[in-house]
DNA sequence: TGTACATCAGTGAACGCGCGTTCACTGATGTAC
DNA sequence: TGTACATCAGTGAACGCGCGTTCACTGATGTAC
């Protein structure tokens, strides 16, 4: 990207003073989105709200995104690659030597996280859907990076012959799988639901009363989850 | 409630016409919200819209919900029950002489019957929490029932000496155990949060082109689920 | 059984608000010669 | 380097819509004597 063809007047090897005030604004316009996602909720996103915070004309958003759901695309997709990238920092950054059991354990922790600091992001990614909003294809390799990384692990663990077979049919598409045998792909699954199961209930409130220390219930569910990279 | 009072008049031992054409009326209000709910979503419930629907000024539903939050109230409290009777029923009628396990899986079975049948209604109990809404007190012993019919399981599955313990510390508040000796109570949670968490992602499509055939998929974790009990 | 009064159901208009999106426009920034 | 033109950013008014809630009201149903 910086090294695009230069126009003859070739000002700024970054671009011209309006591509960086374009850039800036687009970064300012999805700041404020998510900061009124955090206080009320991914339904509530209002373009003419955003507008105001920003002291602009409602019409002049219209510069930068051709829709509200364009908007929430971006969040969207943003958010998903937040994640992700949290997830592979996490899984690279374990110390040198680390088991893929070990690896697993930090990259959830990672999740939980950022789960915890950015819960309307979250329930944007894994929440309930936002009524008449259908997701482009556009979101889905980002919301894959997360399971990359998790696919990454059992593959290290299956390749240093760590990992635990376990009695599980074969029930996860080829394409997801991603070369895994099937009841590890489907084993993943399971342990995919049952920790972003975790997560999203306790950020959604339904363990409000129940579940006394969250992150501690967390970490050990994890370390059951990951015994079968051995 | 059959036997109440009668008034001098004594005309109904159910009640005045008056107060069967409210019970009639409170119940087309909801039946008309739940279908709203089940095609925009719980953010999108309208007063207006139901009041639209049934043909009469958006003012008169005030007569029978004081706002459109008690409104929610009482769908959820109604979701919630329906949920909680569709399990209790099911623990119940599993055949005679079944075990705690048996029971567990046929329980499972018609909580996910129940949500596929009624995904909104799902999403308005265990989904995101609908923004600037708090629920009240009065939800929370209608969504216990499902809790205590597995508690009820745990128990049977206890006294008959067939539950097989787990390492699992105590992290659930002694009020929600229900008596369950903590790593069970803990446990219980565990496939809580798995079970629900993978009918929330189903529903939600965060499974699409993942899983292939969630049913058997469903059946095969709740028989995992289920082998602690014996 | 009939009458006077109180209670409740439902209406229709209004208040005040917010939303997404369009459109014709001014003025600034960039481009080609 | 300077000028003419094209592109883009941003404005402000407007369209058409929907919402929750209140209020003064008419008319029907129930109650007490």
């Amino acid at each position: 990207m910086p090294d695009r063809t230069l126009p003859s007047s070739a000002m700024n090897a970054i671009g011209t003073a309006r591509e960086r005030a374009r850039e800036e604004l687009v970064q300012e316009i999805k700041g404020s989105a998510r900061r009124q996602l955090a206080v009320h909720g991914a339904t509530a996103l209002s373009l003419r709200a955003v507008a105001r915070e920003l002291g602009m004309a409602s019409s002049a958003v219209y510069r930068y995104f051709p829709s509200r759901d364009d908007l929430l695309t971006a969040l969207i997709v943003d958010g998903f690659n937040a994640l992700g990238e949290c997830a592979e920092r996490a899984a690279a950054g374990a110390p040198q030597g680390s088991t893929p059991a070990e690896r697993w354990q930090v990259t959830w922790e990672a999740v939980r996280d950022w789960a915890v600091a950015h819960p309307q992001e979250y329930a944007l990614l894994y929440g309930s859907p936002v009524p008449d909003y259908k997701a482009p294809q556009t979101t889905v390799p980002p919301a894959a990076r997360v399971a990359r990384v998790l696919i990454g692990l059992i593959r290290e663990a299956e390749s240093q012959g760590t990992l635990r077979p376990v009695r599980r049919m074969a029930s996860v598409a080829e394409d997801a799988s991603d070369g895994l045998p099937g009841w590890a792909a489907a084993r993943l699954v399971e342990c995919w639901t049952q920790l972003f199961g975790l997560i999203s209930f306790e950020l959604f409130g339904h363990l409000t009363n129940v579940v006394v220390k969250p992150a501690e219930f967390f970490a050990q569910t994890v370390r059951e989850t990951a015994a079968w990279l051995g």
